[in-house]
DNA sequence: ACAATTCTAGAACATTATTCTAATGCTAAC
DNA sequence: GTTAGCATTAGAATAATGTTCTAGAATTGT
């Protein structure tokens, strides 16, 4: 990716941090990243492709240190724990980014643009179904439909960082996080 | 509430169920509902304004539907498993306005127009905290930061909503709605 | 060195949210 | 019944802003 590119992004991402998608226009960017706007949508096509661009990369940072972590695991109850520390920390780490990923999660699904999007989200769900199944067969896991795994696992922290991350909690995300991953291995164990 | 509001709201709804906020001009509400620019401004303030008035009543008719079935039930399993139950059949019967309500929740917060909504939060929240908190002190659920149990009981449901709403799902959200009720009381009783 | 391609710039364009002005209906006091 | 005041409506005018266009600069490959 072209330095330009970077710019483009970095600025993009502080102005919609500040002032959100809709009330950042074209111009706000270029003011800020010094990128005429003719050279924007040459490299992003129109607003959508930068929002979709700022989003897989978020996406694939956090997808790629969960598979990391998640490699190093061996029985099931650390690997459960894992997927929610690892989505906590995350979190906690890029409050701004997190925040970013959960608003415009919609925009980006309703998106032409968001192919690449679909496919990378596909093969993480392969690699996670791979690493599950033998614990699944094993009888560690509960057997359910594959497809609720996921809210069993997730859904409760999930629900929980987007309360504080619009600043609407008492205690930090990070003080539940033990909380949260035993509350996923106890929604899932046999 | 004037018939005019009213037509104004409803062919709102309309277009953005059909098109999404972002892509339904002030033209489009006015040629589905045939009430002039003027008038729609008169009484909305600005486009965000017919967001904010549609969420707040989907909002509103969710959490009265709770609070009544809450107020029959006795045993703490019993409530906690309603709230599941109430909040999915929400769900499974306006699938649209759930849709609606959970794509443009944060356009909502972040709206200068949003206190009325914040009041009826506050206002639903602390009825709940009352209904719960004498099922905590008898020992039936486990003491916990009361800001956690949300996300322990409609944090499961409402990730999986979230995806099958979006069509990304083999089963129904229906077909589950016991799962996650027990999945709740699972979760937090002692 | 030259052609081809990619990139950059900023002006022009088109769409669309919003404001403005004037006209119309409505309500209540006299 | 009339009138003054207020709410409502209409649609044209305005302004903001996403997108396209054209021309030129930089880069790359041969």
């Amino acid at each position: 990716m072209s330095q330009t590119k970077r710019d483009i992004l970095s600025a993009a991402l502080q102005c919609f941090m500040s002032k959100g998608v809709e009330q950042t226009t074209i111009s706000d960017i270029r003011e800020a990243s010094g990128i005429s706007v003719g050279s924007i949508y040459h490299h992003f096509g129109n607003k959508d492709g930068i929002v979709v661009a700022l989003f897989l990369t978020g996406m694939q940072d956090h997808s790629a240190q969960q598979e990391s972590a998640l490699g190093q695991c061996d029985s099931a109850e650390e690997g459960v724990k894992t997927i929610v520390r690892c989505y906590i920390d995350w979190i906690c780490h890029h409050p701004d980014w997190a925040r970013f990923v959960f608003r415009y999660r919609s925009l980006v699904e309703n998106s032409a643009l968001s192919e690449q999007n679909e496919e990378h989200k596909r093969a993480h769900f392969r690699r996670l179904k791979a690493w599950f199944t033998p614990h699944i067969e094993s009888g560690q896991i509960q057997k359910l439909p594959f497809e609720v795994y996921h809210s069993l696992i997730i859904g409760p922290a999930q629900d929980f960082a987007l309360r504080w991350l619009a600043g609407k909690t008492r205690g930090n995300l990070g003080d539940y996080r033990e909380l949260y991953a035993e509350a996923a291995w106890q929604a899932i164990k046999t």
